[in-house]
RNA sequence: GGCCCGUUCGUCUAGCGGUUUAGGACAUCGCCCUCUCAAGGCGAAGAUCACCGGUUCGAAUCCGGUACGGGCUACCA
């Protein structure tokens, strides 16, 4: 509600389908998107594949999975269409051409014919010197503009530049995070829009789509700030207004270093497979920057819509913390109704891991599992390695040598069990269920004289293997009234 | 080399000149709960606000410089 409605926002996020869609680009991606929800305006996606030799069609495809998996739907862009498309760069080239020679035509840009040797050896040069400005020397600006042309229809090797004005002054680039950054004109070169090949640089077909797409907030990674001079140069030679800028900062890995292969996952999609889930990802990025208040931790993806907001965008970079990622994830997980958790996680990961095609038991005792393991999960996954010892025969049980030298193999470990099996024999099966298990168990440690643990410990130990699991009672419902006295008899021998 | 950006607990952050003995969250540690493990509850520890100067009655907050880190300076995006 702090939002101005500028009515007419429009923002875009604009990868390159040069590689998958890492966590950077997808706290960008989720940034530009709260923002068009917050204020009411246009999310736009566009493919920026101008650069051929890296740009891929797989690539695109992965990213607009990882999207559509990030829940960051986008009103114009490939597959939703819009009106101002095409929404991928290659297929926008002759927009990008007519500009680029329509600026020449007014003498706004300029044809330049150095070689890419003699630019090398020019800047040489200047760093012999010491010169403090390194750039392209303007070597072709004053080329008679018929002699250039001449040169052109010559079939000349030629590239384009934006001429920056000579008296153009300061650029204040005006950025929502960063304030009014001012940068001089005079240090800006003659920058290449187009190359020798026929095709737009980053710089210009950005701004060229940008402009025609009516961009009013660029929302980009920081790394394109000291550009941003340049780019108004740019929206200024195409007589376009310019837009706001929001420069967000990097994500960094644990040891304060960009963000890479070793410090592990970095891609939506290795997130995505490891188990996480799209909100609470959401959730954790877009507070790696963003805080609404300071407090809240846990924001749904419903209130980041509401409320984002660029001016609580922070400056400094941020370094990833999985710790935060899986509390966050677990507070999810936690949050779930027991239904859906059962259907959407519980059921899914005991089929990946093979233990179960979701019918071997009734409904009752997946909901059971359900209320089992949910609150001791923080990623999908984990109901595997608690739901294991259901799935492992009863000769094949691993035992953990730890757990079974602290509990089993202890005085008064064997009439625990003993007692055990005697109580739980007379439940039949129908009455087996946690409330009568528990019941009936319950008296066992006053009437053996022993600590609680030392009678229900065994029993667990005997039962899962190891010394951890849900209440004894929802342990051996789950286990199943055959399971159970079988294991118990059978872990006597190691008490 | 030049230009630009950044710097508050280990980490993410709140803070926009006095309400601050710098607040919250994750992680850590302790206690409670308890048949174990989680979850949950309570609590502790943890930041001389990078450093140095200046402005001001008063600065984490404004200004300058320094250090460190980063970006741009490409016919990459």
């Amino acid at each position: 509600m702090t939002n101005t409605n500028d009515a007419q926002v429009r923002v875009r996020f604009a990868p390159s389908p040069t590689g998958k869609l890492h966590v950077g680009g997808a706290r960008t991606a989720i940034y530009n998107w709260a923002f068009a929800r917050a204020t009411g305006g246009t999310f736009i996606l566009r493919i920026d594949d101008t650069d051929p030799t890296r740009s891929t069609e797989e690539n695109t495809q992965v990213i607009l999975r990882a999207m559509r998996w990030l829940g960051l739907d986008w009103d114009e862009g490939p597959e939703a269409g819009g009106d101002y498309g095409p929404y991928f760069q290659t297929e926008r080239l002759g927009l990008y051409r007519e500009a680029a020679e329509r600026l020449v035509a007014e003498g706004r840009a300029y044809y330049c014919f150095c070689t890419p040797e003699q630019l090398a050896a020019d800047r040489e040069a200047a760093k012999e010197r010491n010169d403090t400005f390194q750039g392209y020397q303007r070597t072709c600006r004053d080329i008679d503009a018929s002699e250039a042309q001449a040169r052109v229809d010559a079939g000349e090797p030629h590239t384009i530049r934006i001429k920056v004005p000579d008296d153009r002054g300061d650029v204040v680039v005006r950025d929502a995070v960063h304030g009014e950054v001012t940068f001089n004109a005079r240090e800006l070169d003659d920058f290449i829009i187009f190359r020798s090949d026929g095709t737009p640089t980053y710089n210009f077909a950005t701004v060229v789509d940008d402009a025609l797409m009516g961009i009013t907030h660029v929302i980009r990674g920081d790394d394109h700030l000291s550009n941003t001079p340049r780019q108004v140069i740019v929206y200024e030679a195409l007589g376009a207004p310019t837009p706001t800028f929001a420069h967000i900062s990097m994500i960094l890995g644990a040891d304060g270093k960009k963000l890479s292969k070793r410090h592990g996952a970095t891609s939506v999609e290795e997130y995505r497979d490891a188990g996480y889930l799209s909100d609470a990802f959401v959730n954790y990025l877009a507070l790696l920057g963003w805080a609404p208040d300071g407090e809240s931790t846990v924001i749904p993806r419903k209130r980041i819509a509401r409320e984002f907001s660029l001016d609580h965008v922070s400056k400094n970079p941020a370094i990833m913390d999985p710790k935060k990622l899986d509390f966050i994830n677990g507070e999810y997980l936690h949050a779930m109704d027991d239904g859906d958790f059962t259907r959407e996680i519980l059921l899914p990961e005991l089929a990946a891991a093979g233990f179960d095609d979701g019918n071997t038991h009734d409904e009752a005792w997946y909901l059971l599992a359900t209320e089992a393991f949910k609150p001791r999960c923080t990623l999908s996954r984990d109901v595997v390695n608690q739901a294991r010892y259901l799935y492992t025969s009863d000769e094949e049980l691993a035992y953990d040598e730890k757990a079974v030298k602290k509990w089993l193999a202890k005085q008064g470990a064997r009439d625990a069990l003993e007692a055990a099996s005697e109580a739980l024999t007379t439940l039949g099966e129908a009455d087996w269920n946690p409330t009568a298990i528990e019941e009936v168990l319950d008296p066992l440690p006053e009437r053996l004289g022993m600590g609680k643990g030392r009678v229900f410990q065994p029993i667990r130990v005997a039962c899962v293997g190891g010394a951890a699991s849900p209440g004894i009672g929802e342990t051996l419902t789950l286990l199943g009234r055959e399971h159970a006295l079988t294991r118990i008899d059978q872990a006597k021998s190691l008490a």
